[in-house]
DNA sequence: AAATCTCCATACGCTACCGTATGGAATTAA
DNA sequence: TTAATTCCATACGGTAGCGTATGGAGATTT
């Protein structure tokens, strides 16, 4: 009774993979995001996440200090890819305001750079679902949409709605591309755009046609 | 050693509670409707449940097989009255198109009859956030939005749009509702439907205005 | 009253995951 | 070479929640 086993042999068991070794905070994040958009948030655990990567907990525990710390870089690199990055795009894009709108738009469903297979909004639609129970990160994209939303406010400014006018309908089409996001209907990438295309000319004619 | 220690007191501590004592499924639904909208699927565990109802899990495994048993409950309850019923009652009303769509809306973010402080929509958006990570929930939505996307457009065709002109202005709202509830923005009920009569005001004018 | 049926409390066993402690291998610096 | 540093594997200890087993109290039936 007791017995006290002691099982202590293979302690040098997989050093002999050494596939490209030495992996660092972007490549968890990279996992992370990954996850993030095939499962949610709550897929996004340390220990299967490690044999996902083929790697042990020690190894995440050597790049972050704790789960939260990686989910916090995760909401950091897509604030900083998706939102900031993308209104700078179209900003410096010289073109009149319809297709800057538009622009705009399909850059906001575009695909990540660094995420191979992963499906268009994806992780966009995966962080929406986690603001709804994380208050913090709740406000974290009350802020993105703030941003957003003023910025497409002003694109039907240019156009020569009024002031009203033009807030009203950046709303609505920036409502709907959420919503859209969020419902996921139209199948494919080529559908998607054509459906935005012709909402956008209902909501930018009335003006100039 | 081994101790085996025999703790047995108190066998009938709780009886004399008997506050109003006989819960049934529909009392945990309900709580279980009010924690999904609070806090999201992952806060509806049993045991935390069983706490602020001030029962054990006993009760719980009593009315049901187990915990997605509960899960199972919930969706159905919400297909049954936030998407059947509306439809239904927006269908036997007498009225111009015009005012049906925008009544149809109105219910669609209306506060839940039986749950009292439970913000308004906040159940639909939990669940669709509930869907990011689970198929079979995403399934069920996707009809939800089917059934109510078809019923949109058959409005608009009665407004006297083309099949084409119907379909594409039923998306623009539909998505628009959709995305303004998983944003939240619009913060006072008034505001919500101010802002959607706007809308709607642009998006069935051009026929008969 | 006795037997039965409903509903619930308590106690377990079990699993998945978190975070830490420790040490070892491999690389780089001294 | 030796020493230090970086990165990772293994082993623990701990917690929260799931589902089950068992029995008890109250109401209901016989």
């Amino acid at each position: 009774m007791l017995e006290m086993s002691i099982r202590w042999r293979m302690v040098k068991g997989k050093a002999n993979q050494k596939q490209e070794s030495k992996l660092g905070r972007s490549d968890w994040i990279r996992l992370g995001l990954t996850v993030l958009a095939e499962s949610g948030v709550g897929a996004v655990r340390v220990e299967p996440l490690a044999k996902r990567m083929k790697m042990t907990k020690g190894s995440f525990y050597w790049h972050f200090k704790n789960r939260q710390d990686l989910l916090d870089a995760l909401l950091d690199e897509w604030v900083e890819i998706d939102t900031n990055g993308i209104i700078e795009q179209v900003n410096q894009l010289e073109a009149d305001p319809k297709t800057k709108l538009m622009r705009l738009f399909e850059l906001a469903i575009a695909e990540h750079d660094l995420l191979p297979g992963i499906a268009d909004g994806s992780i966009e639609k995966a962080i929406r679902a986690w603001a709804t129970s994380e208050p913090k990160v709740a406000e974290i994209i009350a802020k993105v949409d703030q941003k957003r939303l003023n910025y497409t406010q002003s694109i039907f400014l240019d156009i020569g709605f009024s002031d009203d006018e033009a807030w009203v309908r950046a709303r609505l089409v920036y409502y709907a591309l959420v919503g859209e996001l969020t419902i996921g209907g139209a199948s494919n990438q080529m559908n998607r755009l054509e459906e935005m295309r012709m909402q956008h000319r209902i909501l930018t004619s009335g003006i100039s046609a």
